[in-house]
RNA sequence: GGCCAGGUAGCUCAGUUGGUAGAGCAGCGGAUUGAAAAUCCGCGUGUCGGCGGUUCGAUUCCGCCCCUGGCCA
């Protein structure tokens, strides 16, 4: 580990609507911030109102990365994110800039902290015929393929969890080489270091309060045309990782005459509190993270200073507690 | 005012031929390696509207009362 800290890279971490976007733009008062958005919705170019994207104004303002890359039939992953994150910090940081890294996708945020073992990508044929068969048979029929092909992987997985089962044949059938064993290499971190700043409610239930606040205002703003939009100018459906998205995929199922508006907005808000919970959770399992209270009425201020801070401090003199949460979440 | 149908978990409801009750949704906890705003796993005590009565025992049967909806006046 080096002397100076200063090549470490600050990241401002937290559930939907905790105000990270506002907490970062407050830091391009202090420093020549870039922001690295780490964020797999707002990666959807045309998804504007439902991602909550920072406004014109606010990339004009401060440049933000890794937004808008993706047409909505596309599908992004934590291997590409891992990847254009370590482009543009050496980037950013060759044209003297300070990138930042902001979201809530944690997934991501860990393959770029931890790195991810060698493996092979995606593959539509295969997964469309995995589908296939699992539709015909069910999942748990191919989670049993899976535990002859690669038992270890199958006894950790719910003959349920479709997701997991359809890689984990995926990487056998391709690779010809189990998932568990990939997995006990050793992966490559990130060759800088991480300073994740987390925002948590100090309240659950006044983020609550805001995200469904948040999610009428998206429909007032035009979530629903905004999709509809969209299915006029792309093929979707709603097996998409973009129309999955929390709020479209609700708009998705109002737009085919499945559900009310009233069910649209009560279904929508439901699925921003799970989500803001699963969040919490990956939080919570985070090493290192430094947590504010993101209720706090100078939250922005406490971001501010505490990030300078950090990337300034020497490491000598580096003994004083940082800041604790004075709080359970 | 009369008649009818209801009042059971935060919500929508099921159920108990009398032995104090369970689904879906919501909520909460957890997992998380190229779809992750995804996918999956786990967690159910609530004066069964109130007060009486019958009964060994009532949420269940009976009476009265309260509330909601509908119909009739």
């Amino acid at each position: 580990m080096s002397m100076m800290q200063h090549d470490a890279v600050i990241c401002l971490l937290g559930p939907t609507a905790s105000g990270k976007s506002a907490a970062a733009l407050a830091l391009a008062a202090h420093l020549p911030i870039e922001i690295i958005t780490l964020d797999s919705a707002q990666a959807y170019r045309e998804m504007d109102i439902g991602t909550a994207k920072p406004s014109a104004a606010e990339r004009a303002a401060v440049p933000h990365h890794l937004i808008d890359i993706l047409s909505p039939l596309e599908a992004y992953s934590a291997a590409r994110f891992r990847e254009d994150a370590i482009g543009l910090v050496q980037e950013i940081r060759a044209r003297g800039g300070v990138p930042i890294i902001v979201g809530g996708t944690m997934l991501y945020f860990k393959a770029l902290r931890e790195g991810l073992n060698t493996l092979p990508a995606a593959d539509e044929a295969l997964r469309l015929q995995l589908r296939e068969d699992a539709k015909r048979e069910g999942w748990p029929s191919l989670h049993a393929r899976l535990a002859t092909l690669d038992p270890e992987t199958a006894q950790r997985l719910s003959p349920n969890d479709s997701q997991r089962i359809e890689r984990a044949l995926e990487v056998v059938l391709a690779a010809g080489m189990p998932l568990s064993s990939a997995h006990n290499e050793a992966a490559a971190p990130a060759p800088f270091p991480l300073l994740p700043i987390a925002l948590v409610p100090s309240v659950r239930s006044e983020l609550h309060a805001r995200i469904a606040q948040r999610f009428e205002a998206m429909l007032q703003a035009g979530l629903v045309e905004e999709l509809e939009g969209l299915k006029q100018r792309y093929p979707l459906n709603a097996d998409l990782p973009s129309v999955r998205c929390v709020g479209y995929r609700q708009a998705w199922d109002y737009l085919a005459g499945l559900i009310s508006k009233t069910e649209l907005r009560d279904r929508g808000i439901f699925a921003t509190r799970q989500l803001c919970k699963r969040q919490l959770t990956w939080l919570r399992a985070t090493p290192g993270l430094r947590v504010i209270d993101c209720l706090a009425d100078d939250r922005n201020e406490r971001v501010c200073a505490l990030a300078q801070r950090l990337l300034q401090r020497n490491p000598m003199r580096s003994t004083s507690p940082d800041t604790a949460p004075t709080f359970d979440w």
